[in-house]
RNA sequence: GGCCCCGUAGCUCAGCUGGAUAGAGCAUCGGAUUUCUAAUCCGACGGUCACUGGUUCGAAUCCAGUCGGGGUCACCA
């Protein structure tokens, strides 16, 4: 349950009570109304802005309107106190046995505390990382293959039906030059000198292997081959062996996608044309000359005629080319046509994750889509910025040609995947990142990854403890889940349960801002609130997890942090890190 | 030059899509603790939210412009 929901629709219904008795007028937008929890906890548990939000429209003064509501809000379950303050807040404060009933919630719950309905089963699409096939993953796609995988299972769990996906660019020259490169490797494979690998094929030796397997399938067979024979096989060959790697990387990470599509597929298949002719009927494409951008010109300038899209009329700024020179279709008219793809399989709703040097591109693709679904379809472009590798503070330095190119398989051999997932998101995507080894694999507070891991192993070091102390059978399961969570009356109890308690409203709002960071931000608070707990049994021994003469409060307690961990093991969950049980 | 993103404490960043006196962690300073529950704890200092206007009950948040940083700019994906 969404506590801060639960008592909007309260309200809602007390408003709606005061139009039926005449004290409201009829028709009041009811939309921006909210209650959420006030910044200072002085000013109680929860607040909401419903008498400003319709004092205007109401013809009323806001406090008026509050005092109207608050009489009847006292008398709502749950709450023991209603204030008006400023000008004209509605502040509540709810009971402990309120508090105590959702702590229940979570430990009935366990990692499903937070599941929301709020997606209504709605279809989503998030494509992410479709990396070309022309190489092994670098630590540069890792973030947004975290990123895209995060989002998917935060939208998962805020109740939509989401469709991880893959867009295999294997249609453009690119991969020419992988097969060609490809078919190097092939020969040195045969037992030829190849000598240095020609200047603009891919040098990297991620080709041997599959190249050396390639000969010992066929032998010699395209040796002497004309191009028009070996050029389609080496491609296919090659696009098969990159994404068979590709998808290896990310199973290391932890990353699987539901749907592969294939630009080449598409273009096969006609959807290209298709897409392109309905933009056509609509008048949409043209031959035209376009303008040389302001400023310094390009030094290659030339006037030249090309086929437009008219994305000027959907509000890009420039009308965009679909066609090259050699009649081939550009990246972007394939990609106009996955996307209208995409819209007629069912998602209307659809997100890609981009790297950041790909911004220019958004407003287009936007345009397109538009375009293209006459409104109905929406794209939300998620830019991923940069990872800076560090260690110690000093870069890292990544260079193909010194051999020091740094790829994500490394990274994740060095820390963990669970440590490049969390570290990953824990900043926003279009915000710059620091990934420093040193700092990422620290045992100290400075580390998110680990405060927040060893908030939940310390959660499963106090169970054993307890196991040793009481006995296992004292503080069974069973036990602790039975146990009068009424004797937790400790302010900073209350406190943590109350953090606890927003859980559900912070995957909502993160899910509908497609941001997963917040929850990396909110697992650091809980992770504080409990540690802080823990040493204040320090100081004052009666605040202590465990109480060997009084096994009810220790139970009571045990609770609490069994729901600590539930907490912490459902965000990680959204990040896809699996949480420790022990740390030594 | 056009477009996009960013600009919040000395540093690294949050700020819940418009709420009340703008927060946290480092760093600095001042105390506590001399040990075990498992990787110390508490407090203080620190701000023109880049700037200027606008929208309204109310702006770090939305809009316009200016300045500064980054990205990007017609057949590469």
């Amino acid at each position: 349950m969404n506590l801060f929901t639960h008592f909007r629709d309260q309200i809602a219904a007390l408003i709606e009570e005061r139009v039926a008795a005449g004290d409201l007028p009829q028709g009041l937008d009811l939309s921006r109304i909210t209650v959420e929890p006030p910044r200072e906890t002085s000013h109680g548990d929860i607040t909401t802005n419903a008498a400003m939000v319709l004092a205007k429209p109401a013809g009323k003064n806001p406090r008026d309107i509050a005092a109207l509501l608050a009489s009847k809000a006292e008398s709502l379950p749950g709450v023991t106190g209603v204030e008006i303050a400023g000008p004209g807040f509605l502040n509540m404060r709810l009971s402990d046995d309120f508090w105590h009933a959702r702590l229940r919630d979570i430990l009935d719950s366990g990692v499903a505390y937070g599941d929301s309905a709020t997606g209504d089963g709605a279809k989503v699409n998030v494509e992410y990382v479709s990396a070309n096939p022309t190489g092994p993953m670098h630590v540069g796609h890792a973030r947004g293959a975290v990123f895209g995988d995060a989002l998917a299972l935060l939208l998962d769990k805020a109740g939509f039906d989401v469709t991880r996906e893959y867009y295999v660019n294997d249609a453009g020259a690119q991969v020419d030059v992988l097969a060609r490169s490809m078919r190097v490797r092939y020969l040195e494979a045969l037992g030829e000198d190849i000598g240095a690998i020609p200047e603009g094929l891919y040098p990297g030796d991620y080709l041997v292997a599959p190249a050396e397997a390639l000969a010992a399938r066929d032998g010699d067979k395209w040796k002497n081959a004309d191009e028009a024979t070996w050029l389609p096989m080496m491609r296919e060959y090659s696009i098969n062996a990159m994404m068979d790697m590709i998808r290896e990387d990310l199973a290391v990470m932890g990353v699987e996608h539901d749907v592969f599509t294939s630009e080449r597929a598409l273009v096969q298949a006609g959807k290209v044309d298709e897409a392109l002719a309905f933009l056509k009927d609509q008048g949409l494409i043209y031959e035209g000359v376009l303008e040389p951008p302001k400023g310094k010109l390009p030094d290659d300038w030339e006037e030249r005629e090309q086929t437009l899209f008219k994305a000027t009329q959907f509000g890009d700024d420039v009308d965009r080319p679909v066609a090259k020179s050699d009649g081939s279709w550009t990246y972007f008219a394939t990609d106009m046509a996955y996307h209208l793809d995409k819209y007629r399989r069912g998602y209307a709703d659809m997100i890609d994750v981009w790297g950041a040097d790909h911004g220019g591109y958004v407003k287009r693709m936007q345009a397109a889509i538009k375009a293209l679904t006459g409104g109905q379809g929406q794209l939300d472009v998620k830019l991923c910025q940069m990872v800076s590798l560090l260690d110690h503070g000093e870069p890292v330095k990544m260079s193909k040609r010194a051999g020091t190119f740094v790829t994500l398989r490394d990274v994740v051999d060095n820390v963990g995947k669970d440590v490049v997932r969390f570290i990953m998101l824990t900043r926003k995507n279009d915000a710059g990142l620091d990934f420093d080894f040193a700092k990422v694999t620290e045992q100290s507070k400075d580390n998110p990854v680990f405060y927040v891991q060893y908030a939940h192993a310390r959660v499963n070091s106090v169970m054993r403890m307890a196991a040793d102390e009481l006995g296992a059978e004292t503080v069974s399961i069973d036990a602790i889940h039975g146990a009068k969570l009424e004797r937790l009356s400790d302010e900073n109890e209350l406190q943590l349960i109350k953090l606890m308690c927003q859980w559900p409203r912070i995957v909502e709002s993160a899910a509908l801002a497609h941001e997963p960071h917040r929850i990396a931000f909110y697992l650091g608070e809980v992770a504080a609130s409990f540690h802080g707990l823990w040493n204040k049994g320090k100081d004052d021994k009666s605040l202590r997890f465990i109480m060997a003469d009084d096994v009810e409060l220790t139970l009571a307690r045990l609770a609490m942090i069994r729901a600590v961990a539930n907490v912490i093991g459902s965000g990680l969950k959204v990040f896809g890190v699996t949480p420790v049980e022990e740390m030594r």
